[in-house]
RNA sequence: GCGAGAGUGGCGGAAUUGGCAGACGCGCUGGACUUAGGAUCCAGUGGGUAACACCGUGGGGGUUCGAGUCCCUUCUCUCGCACCA
């Protein structure tokens, strides 16, 4: 019937292959014969589909507004990069979205339903260096494609609240915060060793390496030294520790350890060493200055500045060098795994222990991590694994302070540190204290003699956004040689990305040669300036586009306090796993900020999260690789909207990984058809929609049915278990074909028909384009969006006979059915009377009965 | 090494508070309808047995009338962190 009635999208080859019944597909003229004769019986999802796609968007459905007079409720979820099409990673990710906002809405509240594009970022740009498209056009073409895919499969967003963070009208805003937190203090300009990934010519954030390759394309990083722009997160450390306490009921436990590891809050002291014959110091952080009696040497990170200077004149400038050299040129994840070989070498001076007044060698070596505390440690090699094994490696004196219960190590002949507790020896005033002790009294000594204080070190670097790269928010500064590093000035904002560049993947940023761009006029001195070349991380556009989402198309504002005021927080956020550390502790630190800068009133963005499993195929991520991708569009043709969402809900509750199962795909399909098949033959049939007199042959339909509401109810509501809420529909549905033979007047038939009604409706957060179809076909009035989610009635949702397990020595040997609520004697006696219970219970005689009611009864008995 | 989670039929998974293990679906087996069935419907489907018995939630031990669920121990897998001073 439908050969020339194609779905809105385009798909190769669909029907090759096919195992099930492709949708509209047309094989030969018998077939087309066959299905136009069938045309008014047959589950059509591609017609149906986009039918009630088209009437949705011509009601506009989906659209929201403030409305103070009802409970709002923000469902999001994490926007997509608009790499080219949907994958089913987002399918699975919108349609769990998509049933609950549908759910919440139905419930009667006032849901925000957003999405938007991540539009920035490098793969517009390799897609430029490649093909020769611009970002620009690649992008917004890519994000025309992908909205199509989005619509086509029936997610209920407000798309009048679209953001794509490549707008100059998104950025710009961006820019105007950048200058806010400049003039903050919050944002510096700051040379450092930077990870550089060659491959991808950009800077990568600590965050975005993983085991020493680069998150994005697993090529090695290399360390090199930059001036690149920071965002001080770091002055944020201990309120991002802290709010993690009122995430604690929202949050899965994983995601808040993984933050909480990831800031790495630590207490101790901060000690300062006097360098030798010089009047500086050498600053090291440390969590156990019980044991600086015992530091016999000092161990500096290779890019620490005085592994410079400290060798100048002592004759180990080369050597040193030499060495930092090799060092940062090996891959720091190799050089900083546990089992490397710890190395360094002596830098020729010597600092003064403040306690002892032992002269230390000052030696560079590769474990020390720059990045960490202050770069540099003191040594303790008799309690410290690392340092012992350096000591003994380089010759290094070993003094034992702390001594364990029952003990005597000596510094020449112990196999390994003691890292446990004990007794200080060797420790001038401090011997024959408890260690533990000792922590807080030597601190406090250190603190009387001006060497140290008690200090709490974070692990959390500052926020590296500067990227050498086309595709970003230019960051809004220019170079002036008279006044240095300045912002532009706000009424100068937007400083607008230039189109007309060439982009080759040198690793220079390509807008630097632009000069139109780059030659600019110093805010301060009016004189000649050079525009900053480097772009913002893409991770500070995703830090607040749920922000923007609150309001409509704001104009010459980033949004509208009064929206943000009645939106946010968002209630429900979900996304992937893998954004449990970056993007998730970015868009918290950048909410953070714009409450401090008064323009948001929430300081958490985010009040619940899940984290949604991964789509797996036979076992393995889906990768072109590997060749097992499942492309939705594909499904889509197949199968159906409907029966693809129902099937990525169904196969694995959200936080698991789902493995995709081409079969498991037709299943859900049958059960739509079959649902089709139900509806049809039911309507045919006399009778209208009726419960309120229930005959007694119908009175298990309506307790399954309110038992039904009950249990998708909890499960979506309380417990986010879709898969076992489609099971329980899956079951009415079950119940009601068999009812349906049996059902003779139309007092029994009105029972099935407002069974199926009920039915639709919870249906339709699930596979809403079917839901709203049949409802039609049940002359049922409206879209099911704004019906309103049912209510079980206690009354039938209650069991009136329960089956009870009969145990004997807690072994089950019958079941039997008796009343709810049925006292114990009567129980028992039903008990004793099963055939099986007596067969058991020759031969013995009853010491003790177990009754459980509604459940179990257990008969203990013993043999004579 | 540290931290978190998981391990249940041939497969995906269910069992929400310690109370009938395997809901629901896939697959498979048999049957019905049929020219045909890769559609649909009906029945069956953890192992075992003629039927019982019996055995079954990674392994071992324990608590309990009763354990997939709690405790101890051990193995395997996944994820995160990992020389963090």
């Amino acid at each position: 019937m439908n050969c020339k009635l194609k779905s809105p999208v385009q798909v190769g080859g669909s029907g090759a292959g096919s195992t099930g019944r492709p949708a509209g597909g047309c094989d030969n003229e018998a077939s087309i014969i066959e299905e136009e004769q069938q045309m008014s019986s047959d589950y059509n999802p591609s017609v149906l589909e986009t039918k009630w796609q088209k009437q949705w968007e011509d009601e506009k459905l989906f659209k929201v507004d403030i409305d103070q007079s009802k409970q709002k409720y923000y469902l999001l979820e994490m926007f997509p990069y608009p790499s080219g099409r949907i994958h089913m990673g987002h399918v699975r990710n919108y349609t769990i979205g998509d049933v609950v906002a549908r759910y919440k809405k139905m419930t009667g509240l006032n849901v925000l339903h957003p999405m938007g594009w991540d539009a920035f970022g490098m793969p517009a740009e390799n897609a430029a260096i490649a093909g020769g498209v611009h970002p620009k056009k690649w992008t917004y073409e890519n994000i025309e494609y992908m909205k199509i895919q989005l619509k086509r499969m029936g997610f209920s967003y407000d798309w009048d609240r679209e953001v794509t963070t490549c707008d100059v009208d998104y950025y710009r805003w961006e820019q105007l915060f950048f200058i806010q937190m400049y003039e903050k203090g919050l944002v510096y300009r700051d040379r450092c060793f930077l990870n550089w990934c060659d491959s991808c010519k950009t800077v990568l954030a600590n965050e975005q390496v993983e085991d020493g390759q680069c998150w994005r394309c697993g090529s090695q990083v290399l360390l090199k030294e930059y001036d690149q722009w920071f965002f001080k997160i770091t002055r944020y450390s201990q309120r991002l520790l802290d709010n993690i306490e009122k995430l604690k009921n929202g949050w899965p436990e994983r995601v808040l350890i993984m933050q909480k590891n990831w800031i790495g809050r630590s207490t101790g002291s901060l000690i300062r060493f006097a360098i030798d014959g010089t009047d500086k110091d050498i600053e090291v952080f440390t969590t156990r200055p019980d044991t600086l009696y015992g530091a016999t040497f000092m161990s500096l990170a290779p890019e620490h500045p005085l592994a410079k200077t400290l060798p100048e004149g002592t004759g180990q400038e080369l050597a040193v060098k030499a060495f930092v050299e090799k060092t940062l040129k090996e891959d720091k994840f190799t050089r900083t795994s546990e089992t490397y070989e710890k190395e360094g070498v002596f830098t020729g001076r010597y600092c003064i222990n403040p306690l002892t007044g032992y002269r230390m060698p000052i030696y560079i070596a590769n474990f020390v991590l720059y990045d960490y505390g202050t770069g540099a440690v003191m040594a303790v090699p008799s309690h410290d694994q690392r340092d012992f094994e350096f000591a003994r490696k380089y010759g290094l004196h070993i003094i034992v302070v702390i001594q364990p219960e029952g003990e005597t190590l000596s510094g020449e002949t112990m196999e390994e540190a003691f890292e446990g507790e004990g007794l200080l020896v060797n420790s001038g005033d401090h011997t024959g204290m408890k260690n533990t002790d000792a922590m807080k009294a030597i601190t406090e000594h250190l603190q009387k003699i001006g060497r140290g204080e008690f200090f709490v070190n974070f692990r959390l670097r500052d926020w590296g956004i500067s990227r050498q790269r086309y595709w970003g928010a230019p960051i809004p500064v220019v170079h002036c040689g008279k006044c240095g590093t300045v912002p532009v000035n706000k009424e100068d904002l937007p400083i607008i990305l230039p189109e007309d560049v060439k982009l080759t993947g040198t690793g220079e940023s390509p807008i630097a040669q632009v000069d139109s761009f780059v030659n600019a006029t110093c805010p301060v001195c009016k004189g000649p300036a050079k525009r900053e070349t480097d772009t913002m991380d893409t991770f500070v556009e995703s830090s607040w586009y749920f922000i923007r989402y609150c309001s409509i198309k704001p104009e010459n504002k980033p949004f509208d306090r009064k929206d943000v005021d009645y939106w946010m927080p968002v209630d429900q956020y979900i996304g992937g796993i893998e954004h449990a550390i970056l993007h998730l502790m970015y868009a918290r630190f950048y909410t953070m900020i714009l409450h401090d800068l008064g323009y948001v009133g929430i300081d958490e963005p985010f009040e619940h999260l899940l984290t949604q499993g991964m789509v797996i195929k036979d076992g393995a991520k889906m990768s072109k690789s590997k060749g097992n991708v499942v492309d939705p569009e594909v499904m889509i043709a197949r199968y159906g909207a409907d029966a693809t969402r129902l099937f990525t809900l169904f196969a694995a509750p959200p936080e698991k990984d789902m493995d995709w199962s081409d079969q498991g795909i037709e299943g859900t399909y049958r059960f739509l058809s079959r649902l089709w098949r139900l509806v049809q033959e039911i309507t045919d049939l006399e009778g209208a929609s009726q419960d309120e007199k229930v005959p007694a042959s119908m009175e298990d339909i309506q307790r399954k049915t309110h038992q039904t509401i009950r249990k998708v109810t909890e499960d979506i509501d309380r417990r986010f278990r879709f898969n076992t809420a489609i099971a329980a529909m899956m079951e009415l549905v079950n119940e009601l074909y068999k009812a349906k033979d049996r059902a003779r007047d139309e007092s029994e038939v009105g029972v099935i028909k407002k069974a199926l009604e009920y039915l639709l409706i919870m249906l339709s957060p699930f596979v809403p384009h079917i839901s709203d179809e049949l409802w039609e076909v049940m002359g049922g009035s409206g879209m099911l969006l704004l019906h309103p989610w049912p209510e079980y009635d206690a009354k039938w949702a209650e069991d009136v006979h329960v089956t009870i397990a009969v145990q004997v020595n807690g072994k089950l040997r019958a079941t039997i059915d008796v009343p709810k609520d049925a006292l114990q004697p009567e129980v028992e006696a039903k008990a004793f009377s099963d055939g099986n219970v007596k067969r058991f219970m020759e031969e013995a005689s009853i010491r003790k009965i177990i009754y459980v009611p509604n459940k179990i009864i257990n008969i203990i008995a013993v043999s004579h």
